[in-house]
DNA sequence: CGGGTTTGACCAGCGC
DNA sequence: GCGCTGGTCAAACCCG
């Protein structure tokens, strides 16, 4: 090889502007630009095809492959300086590829003079490239190995799950028509009607402990916690006399369910609703009243972590964790678990509604697919497929949270740019177990209706009476739009979930008799958004 | 004075 | 068994 210059050429992801491969070329590279590029690597010649000149992908896959073999030599390659000029007129034109660095050749050549030290170099840059490929592959091999135990382990918890439900829901069956006749008026039976259609699944308010009309308790067995050193001594401090109105602790008594239930109505009681959100205010009104009763400082995070209740009415097992975010101070993460039960204000009722909603939309999903909890990550997509960015679902947390991170402006490219249709993909089966239905008290054309959103967004313009509910899009944005002017912004992410579970309307739902309540918490522009989201 | 907050103590669960 | 951590309790305190 004669005197000259030494040519690298990279190109760069055009989207992370890194570079994603590069190689040298040799002097011959301007002999036929527009067909093949004779690409010198690891000391062999090799031919590589142009890229079409309208498909940089077919050019960046194959380039890629190259570049790998790169990896494994440093060999820089001596052309004369005129091919440069021409192989360079030529890659722009062709290619769109860019000139980085042209070694000059003397240089080139001092390295060339001391050949066994250049053979040396070359050896150890070889191994070590070697080394880093294995590593590279043992790299990859142990994250395989983490993902395979990941699923195995959700996939046991799934199917653990999955095989509760159904005997609760063979209980549920058993017991349902008794029930159904012991209310003492038909108080109970009507909202049992609304609930079948509410968003709120009705097993999830079925297990909603300590309420009193939808967990079918009579007030008898309301009565039987009064007795609270008696149920400290049974069932520990959960039952301690300050928490005696505190449902959930004695759900497991009072539930006229068999034992076997309780491991599903733990799992219940325990899925959380996390919300995200930007917020100067040391907490979210959400509508409803609470209580502090405790503060502590968590792991991890130098902002104390406040426990608050619901004290909207006795007993109310409601509870929330307020905290800010320890790497962006001004994000309030409220966390909120239980479900109320009491009559609640419109906006607190949205609030309920949402977190109930989330919390057995994240249950439901999880039990009825062992896909979707298999990889949390594909259940958040499917379950929100239009913010996977906005919403995450944990199965690992000792708790099944959802969490909606409402501190970002939904990417509008990803909105129009889906991700594959794979992506999309409904996690009930085509024709679910029956029983599914009948247990989430939802039928599946709402359900899927949460998966369509998609489709919603592209045919947004169609007329259509079932089209007319907003796009997650659309929701989340207003959503996110109300959060952002007004920290109370219960409605707006009820609306958000609300749009996602279906589009059943809040006020149809356990409390709609609040529905015309004057709440001085209610925000005007909230409650606004609230009926024109879910107004089909 | 009633209701809410603060804060140290207590308990349970979990990992080592 | 021990220590750590999260969650809760409850007396003391604060405030309107």
């Amino acid at each position: 090889m004669e005197k000259g210059w030494g040519l690298t050429v990279e190109k760069s992801d055009p989207f992370t502007n890194k570079p994603v491969f590069g190689f040298n070329l040799s002097p011959r590279l301007n002999q036929s630009p527009g067909i093949m590029f004779p690409v010198n690597l690891n000391g062999r010649e090799e031919r590589v095809a142009p890229p079409p000149a309208d498909d940089k992908r077919v050019f960046l896959g194959e380039v890629d492959f190259f570049a790998d073999k790169r990896r494994s030599t440093n060999d820089t390659f001596v052309v004369k300086k005129e091919d440069v000029e021409a192989a360079t007129r030529d890659l722009n034109v062709n290619t769109g590829l860019q000139l980085l660095t042209v070694n000059n050749g003397n240089d080139q050549l001092t390295k060339d003079d001391g050949i066994s030290s250049d053979i040396k170099d070359k050896k150890a840059k070889k191994e070590l490239a070697e080394l880093q490929d294995e590593l590279d592959r043992m790299n990859a091999e142990n994250q395989k190995l983490k993902g395979m135990l990941s699923q195995v382990t959700s996939n046991y918890s799934t199917l653990q799950m999955h095989l509760i439900t159904l005997m609760q829901h063979q209980k549920n069956s058993e017991t349902e028509s008794s029930l159904e006749n012991q209310t003492v008026d038909g108080k109970f039976e009507d909202k049992n009607q609304e609930n079948r259609g509410s968003i709120v699944p009705r097993q999830f308010l079925e297990l909603a402990p300590g309420d009193p009309e939808l967990s079918h308790s009579s007030s008898e067995e309301r009565t039987i916690s009064g007795s609270p050193a008696q149920n400290k001594k049974m069932i520990g401090r959960e039952e301690s006399p300050a928490s005696e109105d505190w449902a959930p602790n004695k759900a497991p008594k009072l539930n006229p369910f068999k034992p076997a239930d309780q491991p599903t109505e733990a799992t219940m009681r325990k899925a959380r609703v996390s919300v995200r959100a930007r917020s100067e205010a040391p907490m979210i009104s959400d509508g409803c009243q609470w209580r502090k009763y405790g503060q502590k400082m968590a792991k991890g995070n130098p902002c104390p972590r406040a426990y608050y209740r619901c004290t909207m009415a006795v007993g109310c097992p409601v509870r929330k964790q307020v905290q800010r975010c320890a790497e962006d101070r001004s994000i309030l993460i409220t966390t909120y678990e239980g479900t109320h039960n009491h009559p609640l204000p419109p906006a607190a009722m949205a609030m309920a509604s949402t977190t109930s909603a989330a919390a057995s939309m994240l249950l439901s999903g999880s039990m009825s697919s062992a896909d979707g909890l298999m990889n949390p990550n594909f259940l958040a997509r499917t379950i929100l497929p239009c913010s996977s960015n906005m919403a995450t679902i944990s199965a690992s947390a000792p708790f099944p949270t959802v969490t909606l991170d409402l501190t970002q402006q939904p990417n509008p490219l990803q909105f129009q740019k889906p991700p594959p249709t794979t992506q999309f993909q409904v996690p009930f089966p085509a024709a679910p177990p029956p029983q599914m239905s009948q247990v989430f008290g939802y039928n599946q054309s709402k359900f899927s209706g949460l998966q369509m959103s998609r489709d919603r967004i592209e045919a947004a313009s169609l007329p259509n009476e079932e089209q007319q509910h907003p796009s997650f899009t659309e929701t989340l944005s207003a959503a996110t739009a109300a959060i952002t002017a007004d920290p109370n912004f219960t409605a707006a992410l009820a609306a958000a979930i609300t749009s996602i579970i279906g589009g059943s309307n809040p006020s149809s739902g356990n409390n709609n008799t609040m529905a015309n309540n004057n709440s001085t918490d209610v925000n005007t522009n909230s409650s606004n958004k609230t009926s024109s989201f879910s107004g089909s």
